[in-house]
DNA sequence: ATGTTTGTACGAGAAAAATCGTAGTAACAT
DNA sequence: ATGTTACTACGATTTTTCTCGTACAAACAT
């Protein structure tokens, strides 16, 4: 079994670039470019040449439509989102999930609607470890 | 106001240097190789520089112990943590804590107890929001 | 058909991070 | 005093990431 090389986790700018795709579906180099040009200016062939460079480490594919080309991203957010965190998990929090969880909340605190939700998922995850009684 | 130049955050083998002192105190060089080299292979004089940039970026700090330098972190770890976290909130979870804080909750769940203390402290969150009743 | 616009291809270089080799020095043992 | 050990200093190189310019090609208008 022979899994070609994917696993690479994505640079910064590399995620930037994900997350408009995840986000926003399959997108031209040029959709792309305007929508990180909102956030700090970057040269159109920077991001060409990066998305190009996604291909080849099987990140993204892509169809063409006439001249131009639309890039999906193969690679699911999840799954990325994942392999992320838990390197960050380690490197900047000893591999502590409560320590890490803690000082999002205190530091991001979400809104009062959403800590609802978190308890409620908390407690779904107390019943999944000890169901019933 | 002039503060000097503390404002970079930590590359990746910074951190894990950074870490071994927040977590064990002050450290010489051998130290910090030693413990580094249980995880991977470094050659110590890779880590003897990476130190004495670290100290020239202000990171570290160091007195002379007869021949040795011992070397201690001069950037807190909380604030350190806190801005590489928030950095990470924005480029992998789109700046969601809330889709982060389930993830992380989900992919390395603590046990019982801890569940519960983040549990009280998500109240002790809504508590000052909506002080009282 | 020819100029202009709108794309892609790709090499090359700058910048940042990580790695290592060599030189030199203080301390220690003999 | 001299050899050996235990360190630090520091330049230089490699690797990775990011950035950009130039060359081309297809599509479109005139």
């Amino acid at each position: 079994m022979k899994n070609k090389e994917s696993h690479n986790a994505p640079t910064a700018s590399e995620l930037a670039i994900l997350q408009l795709l995840w986000t926003n579906g399959p997108l031209s180099v040029k959709d792309v470019h305007a929508a990180l040009s909102d956030e700090k200016p970057v040269v159109y062939t920077t991001v060409l040449k990066t998305m190009q460079v996604m291909m080849e480490r099987g990140m993204l594919d892509r169809t063409s439509e006439g001249r131009k080309h639309i890039y999906r991203a193969v690679i699911a957010q999840t799954a990325t989102q994942d392999k992320l965190l838990g390197s960050f998990l380690n490197k900047a929090f000893g591999g502590s999930a409560k320590k890490l969880v803690m000082r999002a909340l205190g530091q991001h605190t979400p809104d009062a609607a959403e800590l609802e939700e978190l308890k409620a998922y908390i407690d779904s995850l107390e019943n999944k470890k000890n169901p019933e009684k």
